[in-house]
DNA sequence: CCCGGAAGAG
DNA sequence: CTCTTCCGGG
């Protein structure tokens, strides 16, 4: 029922508001990408605080970020490489767009650029990678900037799992959050192959690019289990995302109560919640991963530069260069925190806001009722949320969450994580500096919440808000 | 199957 | 840099 392959042909309004990947006139290059109107992210408040900069994901003119006072300095290929893709993945709004199924291979004679969708086949010069959604040119433009050239294989490999009608080739394995079991290892090679324009790829070639992730943690082995891998979503995600603070919903009658407790605020504006709750999957699984199951693998401090090249910093969105993003330098490497930052404190209990129940997580592996997460409490006392799906997984939000509800009374608190290179600056709030280790995610401290870390982390959460997408130098 | 070194392409 | 290709080894 994806549309996979296909592509739009006209753009619809709705679209028209977003950036969409545009053919770039007189060249079979690469789409191009760029705000086809200067709409500010759905949900973000114009009038207020800016939601995502309009710069955010479009060509950012040569001379600089577009002005304004969203605007956002970092180069448009680091940061939000990874985001992009992941709102790429939101569910669609539109109907799928009618477009010839098959889509160009590789043009005799060159190898293709980026055909720009997931099936490396079909797409006709001027889609959008997965029909209507929006794709960065950064994303998958080559010239765009180091980093973000080609389609990358964890990115073509989460494309894969997100659409159903590959689930019989690659699929995420129930119960592991991260997880997923290529079915059919030389069909995802063809695929593989077929997008990078390899005809000689296999599944002996396909897995070698695998293996490069694990250095860079950004994929381990299941062992034991065949063609079994598992992605780390704080690198996919967390990493690369400008999220600074996020607080878990508290119970209804708190955001009655005392408004002051928690700062939904902090959540970047305009947040798609489907992204949102990815994120709170990807820290929740990594957590998970490395609080539960600690992975005998792929501890982070033991991998890293075996040849002393730079080859360990995972950095899938690249940034390179300071953080111009301000409060989120101030949350760096949750490894290299004092323990205040880098505890990962669960949530307080369920109840969460109605808008929750709009999360829906097309992106992460789905949660089947059946396997309720561990430490989960009832489904029961969960808000369902089955209402306003627009997809066809079913709604995991509410149970994950709930598993990280152990801890009654704390908070869910998501940093992010400091892609390597990334200059720490002072933050003019608190004038706030760390220096941190940029190459890991989470380690060990990621439990052992502490006390008093509220004060450290969140010396002024509003302050926060209203600087967030600026940082005037 | 899986691993990772080595070399090389782009 | 990110693979692609090849390969010896477990």
């Amino acid at each position: 029922m994806s549309s996979l392959g296909e592509t739009s042909d006209p753009v619809s309004p709705e679209q028209r508001a977003h950036p969409v990947c545009v053919p770039r006139q007189g060249q079979g290059m690469g789409p191009t990408c760029r705000w086809l109107s200067p709409k500010p992210w759905p949900g973000g408040d114009p009038q207020r605080k800016p939601a995502w900069p309009s710069g955010w994901w479009g060509e950012l003119p040569a001379g600089g970020p577009p002005q304004g006072p969203a605007s956002v300095s970092a180069r448009p290929s680091s940061l939000p490489t990874s985001l992009a893709f992941l709102l790429r993945l939101l569910p669609q709004q539109h109907p799928p767009p009618t477009r010839p199924r098959h889509g160009p291979r590789c043009p005799p004679g060159r190898t293709m650029q980026c055909s720009c969708t997931v099936e490396g086949a079909p797409a006709g010069p001027g889609s959008p990678w997965i029909s209507g959604m929006a794709f960065p040119d950064w994303a998958c433009k080559a010239e765009s900037s180091p980093g973000s050239r080609q389609i990358q294989l964890w990115h073509f490999i989460l494309e894969l799992l997100q659409k159903e009608e590959f689930r019989h080739v690659i699929a995420w394995q129930q119960g592991e959050y991260g997880e997923f079991v290529i079915k059919d290892p030389d069909e995802v090679a063809r695929l593989w192959g077929r997008r990078k324009c390899k005809p000689q790829m296999n599944y002996d070639k396909l897995s070698r690019a695998l293996r490069y992730y694990y250095n860079k943690r950004i994929l381990h082995k299941t062992k034991g289990k065949r063609f079994t891998y598992k992605f780390n979503f704080s690198r996919l995600v967390v990493v690369n995302y400008p999220l600074c603070e996020v607080w878990a919903p508290p119970p209804p009658q708190v955001l009655l109560g005392a408004p002051t407790l928690l700062q939904p605020a902090l959540l970047p504006m305009g947040l798609p919640s489907e992204l949102l709750h990815s994120l709170l999957l990807a820290q929740w699984a990594t957590a998970e991963q490395l609080a539960g199951h600690q992975t005998p693998h792929g501890l982070p401090e033991a991998t890293e530069d075996k040849k002393g090249s730079s080859s360990g910093a995972p950095r899938l969105g690249s940034l390179p260069g300071p953080c111009k993003l301000s409060p989120c330098c101030l949350l760096g490497s949750l490894q290299d925190q004092p323990p205040s930052l880098a505890s990962f404190a669960p949530p307080p209990p369920p109840p969460l806001p109605a808008d929750w129940t709009h999360l829906s997580g097309p992106f992460l592996p789905p949660v089947l009722p059946e396997q309720p997460f561990p430490g989960a409490s009832k489904p029961d006392t969960l808000l369902p949320g089955p209402r306003g799906l627009t997809g066809t997984h079913p709604f995991l939000g509410l149970p994950l969450l709930a598993g990280l509800g152990q801890g009654g009374g704390e908070r869910l608190r998501l940093l992010s994580l400091r892609p390597q290179g990334l200059e720490v600056k002072p933050c003019p709030m608190t004038g706030a500096k760390r220096h941190l280790d940029p190459r890991d995610g989470f380690s060990s401290d990621i439990h052992g919440p502490k006390t008093g870390d509220k004060s450290l982390v969140s010396p002024r959460l509003e302050n926060f808000k209203a600087v967030w997408p600026l940082d005037p130098p």
